[in-house]
DNA sequence: CGTGCCTGTTACTTGCGGTAACACCAGTCT
DNA sequence: AGACTGGTGTTACCGCAAGTAACAGGCACG
């Protein structure tokens, strides 16, 4: 077995893992998370053991197919966050790059947001940390690093921009679920009113009554 | 059948819910979202068909399970939000209350975040909404009552309270779940950090190098 | 030629959600 | 008393999906 006898082997059985992850994904989005194994294979015109030797379990082939979602969508937020202009804008085009991407694929956002794998039967539980699709934690480590990399924040700015970054984007993904769900107002609106909350805001607005308010 | 009679079973019937969504509590709290009914249904001492008698099927059960822990950690914020005193100590009073929530129970907070029950298998699909715990979104709703009721936001405030409501508690959530894995650093450093952001620090923050920044 | 080594199959086990059918025990109505 | 009703509880089953042997052909290599 000669060298370029094995990599024609892990080509073909690269493509072959692609195919099937085009199938995979086709039925996820038409299905739903909770597509079966089954159904997965036979889009993909095989049969289950077939899926299980690629991907070894479920999970595997979830995790497969939410890597390449995933890392399309940080790619668009990537490239929105670059961008030249300052930083209000940069705000805004982010927060709208990840809602246009949420609104025009709702099923690619619901699967990667709600894996729904309850981690192994054996675990001694726990684990509060790989659960709440990865895709959040990625994006949060992201988000954080540009900060870190762009802001001066003083001493103990390393810290405070992670917090940061896994806070807007959690802000951005609750939001943007609701959003979503409801439909109250335009995409536009909504980024205008996250990256207002972000620019203070909050804490400048003024008393309803005479209290000492919110 | 006169009244009392009826009033009797029915009560005797909700103790019997009560105890067994306790024992229901002790096995997710033990194993996980993914405890299975007949394990739930031994640890009560009875079988499943009991369970389903009185839940109608997993999904109810975990419902009303959900339904008790979320009520309670809602009159707790609510609490931290009713407290006299100004805007920013109410706001690092309730990121504080829900942080401390999440750390003294990790298992309930799990469960109440990751409740895995994809829709019905029949779902056509397109029903982004229901997912994403309804805690977060019973949070937000609630968080932006509130803000509403003590904020004078101008035109279109209600719709910006809603907003901000939905994304604050989506920073809190995102936060904490990551804080809660990593335990970066302490709570209280977290909440100060939070708060930071909500007070516009991001926007006042300067520029590291010389370009536009952030 | 046989020997590995892919790819693919059928047929199975295991485990869980959910249900049907039956059994028991209390009061109630006639 | 004896049939009727409504609750609690059971065993035993169905259906379905995850995951796993065990086996069958094609194709290169010695």
């Amino acid at each position: 077995m000669d060298t370029t006898q094995r990599t024609d082997q892990q080509r073909s059985a690269d493509r072959r893992r692609r195919e099937l992850l085009e199938a995979a994904d086709r039925v996820v989005l038409r299905d739903g998370p909770q597509a079966s194994m089954n159904a997965i294979a036979a889009e993909a015109g095989i049969t289950k053991p077939i899926l299980y030797r690629h991907f070894g379990d479920k999970g595997g082939l979830y995790a497969a197919l939410a890597k390449r979602h995933t890392d399309a969508l940080l790619d668009s937020l990537r490239a929105a966050l670059d961008a030249p202009a300052d930083r209000r804008e940069r705000v805004e085009a982010t927060l709208d790059t990840y809602l246009a991407a949420i609104e025009a694929r709702p099923q690619v956002y619901r699967f990667l947001m709600h894996p729904a794998e309850g981690s192994q039967p054996g675990d001694p539980g726990f684990d509060v940390g790989k659960h709440s699709a990865p895709l959040l934690r990625r994006m949060g480590e992201e988000l954080a690093q540009v900060i870190e990399e762009r802001l001066d924040l003083g001493p103990g700015g390393q810290q405070l921009a992670r917090v940061w970054g896994h806070g807007i984007v959690g802000m951005m993904h609750a939001a943007g679920d609701w959003w979503l769900g409801e439909r109250p107002c335009s995409r536009a609106e909504l980024v205008r009113s996250l990256a207002d909350l972000l620019w203070g805001r909050l804490a400048a607005a003024g008393d309803r009554m005479g209290g000492p308010g919110f």
